[in-house]
DNA sequence: TATTAAGTCTATAGGAATAATATGAACGAT
DNA sequence: ATCGTTCATATTATTCCTATAGACTTAATA
C-alpha cells in the first residue's frame, strides 16, 4: 500500500510543480488545495525537505519550493524519500537490501523471482515519471475530460450535473 | 510491502505445487521445510483453506493439498486471498474499489494515474505467473546456477561469484 | 528595535495492523 | 480408544501509520 504520507506528499509536490515561478507556497495553502491535513502536511514537506526535494523559507512570506525543476523529479524519488523501498520484499530492493532469514538460497526462491519482476516493472514506471510529465499528463486529460463534458451536456444525456473542474 | 503472511503462503504452497501425486502434506512438514514459524503457518494455510486454494485433511495422516492443478492457481490470487487487493491506492483496486475522500475529480488526479499504470503492470505479471510456471523456472535456475557455477570455476576471470542469473 | 503575524520544526499520542504464540476442542485413521 | 492431525479462539508484543499540539524561528512593519 501506498502510505498517505507518500499520496498527500505527491499531491503537494503536483501543486508546487504546477506553479513554476512563483515564490514560495505556503503549507497551509497547499493542505487548503488538495484538502489534505494540515499538520499532517506540514510534517511531510518537512520530510521532503531533509531529502533535499523541496526547499523552504522560514517566517513571515515563507513557505516552500522544489529543489529542482519538475522534470527532473521523479516519483520514485518522492515515494522512495517517503515510504522507503519500493520493493514488496527487501530481499529484491535496490536500496535497502535484506536477506530473508528463513531463505535458503535466494536465487532459487520463487517468491523472490516473482517480485523481483514486479518490483523491476514498478520502478521502470516510477523512474521515468516525473512530477513535469505527471502535471502535463493531468492538464491533458483534464482538457479531454472537459471536450467530452461539452459533447455529452449538448446531447442533454448526462444526469449528474458535476462541475467542469 | 508483501506481509509476511502472503511471502509465508506462497512458499507454502510451492511445495504442495512440486510434490505431484503426493497425498496431504502436513503443516509441520511444510513448516520445517521452508523454516516457518509453525503455528503462523497453521493459521495462514486455515486461511487458505476457507478462500478454497486448499483442501486440508484432518486427522492421523491428514495434510494439505491443492485444490487445483498448480498450473491453474495464479500468484495473484494468492496474494489476494492473504493480502487483500494488489493496488497500491484503493482508488485503482478493481476489487476494493473505494473514493478518496480528499480527491476533488478523480480521472484528473495525477497520483491514481501513476498508480493505475503500476496496478495494472503488476496485476499483468501477477496473473501470469501460476505455481507450476514459477515452480519450473526455480528449477530452471537452479540447473543453470549449478551450470554456472562449473563454468565460473573453469574460467577464473570472474571476481565475484555471482550465479548466472 | 520591539512587536507580532506567519511559518517551520520537534515530539509524541493514539490507534490500527502485523507477526506470532498459547491453549485446547474437534476430528479421523489406525 | 488413542494418537496425530487440523481447526478455532484469544492473547500478546511489536511495529507502523496517521495525526496533532505546542515550541520555536523568521521577517515584515510600525
Amino acid at each position: 500500500m501506498l502510505s498517505k504520507k507518500s499520496k498527500y506528499g505527491l499531491k503537494a509536490l503536483l501543486v508546487l510543480a504546477d506553479e513554476p515561478g512563483r515564490g514560495p507556497i505556503q503549507s497551509s495553502e497547499l493542505a487548503e488545495r488538495q484538502r489534505l491535513p494540515k499538520k499532517f502536511l506540514e510534517a511531510i514537506l518537512l520530510e521532503l525537505k531533509r531529502r533535499g526535494l523541496v526547499q523552504s523559507k522560514k517566517g513571515r512570506s515563507g513557505g516552500y519550493v522544489l529543489s529542482r525543476r519538475p522534470g527532473d523529479i521523479t516519483v520514485s524519488e518522492v515515494i522512495r524519500a517517503l515510504d522507503g523501498p519500493l520493493a514488496l520484499v527487501p530481499c529484491v530492493s535496490q536500496t535497502a537490501y535484506m536477506r530473508c532469514d528463513e531463505c535458503f538460497e535466494e536465487d532459487t526462491c520463487g517468491v523472490r523471482l516473482v517480485m523481483k519482476e514486479v518490483r523491476d516493472a514498478t520502478a521502470h514506471i516510477l523512474d521515468n515519471t516525473t512530477l513535469a510529465g505527471l502535471s502535463a499528463r493531468v492538464a491533458a486529460s483534464r482538457r479531454s475530460r472537459l471536450a467530452g463534458t461539452r459533447l455529452a451536456s449538448d446531447s442533454r444525456t448526462t444526469n449528474s450535473a458535476k462541475p467542469a473542474l
